[in-house]
DNA sequence: GCCAACGTTGGC
DNA sequence: GCCAACGTTGGC
């Protein structure tokens, strides 16, 4: 199983929209290597919910319901772009934030500090374990 | 195929 | 609100 972490801006689609939701399919994807990542993403696979922007931190954890199908919101180039479905898993009992991460040497090579700008970035297993832990 | 211009993301 | 980082577009 792999793990990941996806970024959204709380005022867009929030943890908590997605626990009320129950799932939601994670559209809108328009970047080559999110995309990549989204395909190789399996069900069951465990996905970090990170709140970007006003908020900056791990609130929770997802799971992958559904693998990578096309985005039906792609409306010129189907095929080009997919979806996955997540549905929520469990929270966080305390938020995790990037000023954490920042701070913890064991997470300096993390996808989140090394490239600020991706959407949807694969965890290694320990990196997962130790955010997990700082969240709990 | 290079690179300048431009747009977007996201941290500060 | 600013700006750095990065991706994309288009002229040459």
């Amino acid at each position: 199983m792999q793990h990941w972490l996806v970024k959204s801006e709380p005022e867009t689609y929030s943890w908590a929209d997605l626990v009320k939701d129950g799932r939601t399919m994670w559209d809108g994807v328009r970047n080559y290597q999110a995309r990549n990542n989204m395909q190789q993403m399996q069900p069951g696979d465990l996905v970090l919910f990170y709140h970007s922007v006003s908020e900056k931190a791990i609130v929770g954890i997802a799971k992958v319901d559904k693998a990578a199908y096309p985005d039906p919101t792609a409306k010129d180039d189907k095929g080009k772009w997919v979806v996955v479905d997540l549905v929520p898993f469990r929270d966080f009992k305390e938020p995790v934030t990037l000023e954490q991460i920042k701070k913890d040497e064991r997470l300096q090579d993390i996808a989140l500090l090394r490239q600020s700008r991706l959407s949807v970035m694969p965890l290694k297993a320990e990196e997962f374990d130790i955010l997990l832990a700082l969240g709990n």
